[in-house]
DNA sequence: GTGTATGCAAACTGTTTGCATGGAC
DNA sequence: GTCCATGCAAACAGTTTGCATACAC
């Protein structure tokens, strides 16, 4: 892709400066979840000048433009994902292990929302975060698991 | 109910100080979602010798005995809830505006249960917030609204 | 040349913790 | 008399912001 075309995708236009590049790149190179850590060492392994400001900037540029959006946290980090599904609206189930996401459609729509409407309850925002392990992760010697509660 | 069995209800037992007594009737009081800082709020009214560290100590605590549980955030604050309805797994849907509370049925386990199994996916913990307006609030002139976005 | 984007560091927020004191049992 | 619970204030983490500088256009 060429760098113009990557920054219009990425950030809606701007400039292209060697960071924002660096940035872009690894937002498209991860296959999963990532913090903003996971965002900013990534970037710096390819552009070792670029502060955390800069990836927080370009993470407010890039949730503004449509190129991520955020699913969740983790362990009190803010968890966002370059998602390559289009429009149609859908979930992840986010592997809390390796950060593998998986598409989910919306489980709402069906029974919640009808019985929202019947309690005169206009819904106008959900969280649906759905987390596990993979099935890498399960089988034998994955990543070290995380602990997390709640059924 | 004495002040023994309602210390004993929200904190499983412990010291009945005059402070925890006051968190406690709040929390009692409260018939929707609200943040560490309205419960602190709501329990000074009654007693104004509490601290925001005693505040945060007691719904650890009351968390810890099941008379609270976390639901979600608002505006990067933990929304809090005594919720009644005893052991059956449901959900929530907040009014943002008032805080007023509807449970809401599970929607996971039909679809996005399977579907995460097909994946190989075993889920270990699920979060689901609804947020909207209720009936009151939408009628006409109810507490001024937030600004939420996100389908 | 102009103005956006940057790095640094300080500020900010909600929450947690250490420590000496006070009060419930 | 014990020892749990408290208040205060400092610490903490993630995130945001102010400001002077650098660089893309």
């Amino acid at each position: 892709m060429d760098k113009h075309d990557l920054m219009r995708a990425a950030f809606g236009g701007g400039r292209a400066s060697s960071q924002r590049l660096a940035i872009a790149a690894a937002t498209a190179a991860e296959s999963g979840a990532f913090t903003a850590d996971d965002l900013a060492a990534s970037a710096r392994a390819e552009d070792p000048r670029i502060g955390l400001a800069t990836v927080y900037r370009s993470i407010a540029a890039m949730l503004a433009s449509g190129w991520l959006e955020r699913v969740g946290t983790r362990d009190g980090h803010a968890l966002y994902l370059r998602c390559t599904a289009g429009e149609h609206h859908h979930h992840h189930l986010v592997c809390t292990s390796c950060g593998r996401v998986e598409e989910t459609p919306c489980p709402l729509g069906d029974v919640a929302l009808e019985r929202a409407a019947r309690a005169g309850f206009v819904v106008t925002r959900h969280e649906v975060n759905v987390y596990g392990l993979c099935r890498s992760c399960l089988g034998g010697d994955g990543p070290a698991t995380r602990t997390d509660a709640e059924p």
